[in-house]
DNA sequence: CTCTTTCATTAGCAATGCTAACGAATTATA
DNA sequence: TATAATTCGTTAGCATTGCTAATGAAAGAG
């Protein structure tokens, strides 16, 4: 009777393949990014703080996935460049709060536009089919990375 | 009769989960090849070494979308690692070709392993269908990358 | 033979990552 | 309450990785 055995190397070959698609995509992007005259960290934690709202250093250097010192310093270069501001916190005095300025949300939204009609127009060689399946894959992808943990 | 409206705003909305996927994916697994004592750039470049063969330092840089001077010290720190070799072309000595030692072969296919097994493991979470389907738009998102012209 | 082009390097700047060490504030404990 | 331990952010200093501009050496064009 034909059993259908899980083939154990499929995920890895997937894996394999879903990293080097990911490196290459970026890549091609980030150059859209950058063009926004700030560079790709500045530019990732300017979304987190628009998209979460307002929150300490700590958490954000923990959301960017960075170590604390990183973060003071890409939290100065956006204050520098008035996309971002210290707030002291009334209840702590350790903590420091971080807020995107309305110059910040400007920024990231026209840059996110951009970024986002380049790559989409690089999807529209795609048929319909293809880029239907490829949306319920990287929803498939965004299930993945929520339940993962080291 | 209904006919089916290409809903244009589709591949924008693809676009944009996608590219978020990409980045918390990569954010993931670079912690692994940093793992293995070499940065993220060094374990690229090799990487194409080793799969693309020897190749010119200017060809390598334009594999990797990286300016030659930039290049130029990557390859300078994979030889102090003793990962890769410059060999004087023999037909024009302007160039200089770059070699992967068996040492940066081996490296690179353990870190590679390692990574991979990494990946792998967070996507046993899905069903074989998922991951089915995962596999087929990855190969979609290849040719996409592969049409790729600015 | 001279001029131009090509290829790699050097020099110097900026952004981003890290660890170690510190200072200030808060919390826990003796 | 006074002191010790912890937490939070910063500073200092290092390495990697990206860029442009300028240099040098070799090859090709005229």
């Amino acid at each position: 009777m034909p059993r259908k055995p899980p083939p154990p190397l499929r995920s890895e070959a997937v894996a394999d393949r879903l990293h080097s698609a990911a490196i290459h995509l970026l890549r091609r992007v980030r150059k859209q990014d950058i063009a926004s005259g700030e560079g790709p960290a500045r530019f990732s934690a300017l979304s987190v703080l628009v998209f979460g709202g307002p929150m300490t250093l700590g958490q954000l250097a923990a959301a960017e996935q960075v170590k604390p010192p990183t973060m003071t310093r890409i939290v100065s270069g956006l204050e520098r460049s008035g996309l971002a501001t210290r707030v002291p916190d009334s209840k702590d005095a350790r903590r420091v709060r971080i807020r995107a300025t309305p110059k910040g949300v400007r920024l990231l939204q026209e840059g996110r536009k951009r970024r986002i009609a380049y790559l989409a127009a690089h999807l529209e060689i795609l048929t319909e089919k293809d880029l239907a399946a490829l949306g319920k894959s990287v929803e498939t992808l965004r299930r993945v990375l929520e339940q993962w943990h080291d």
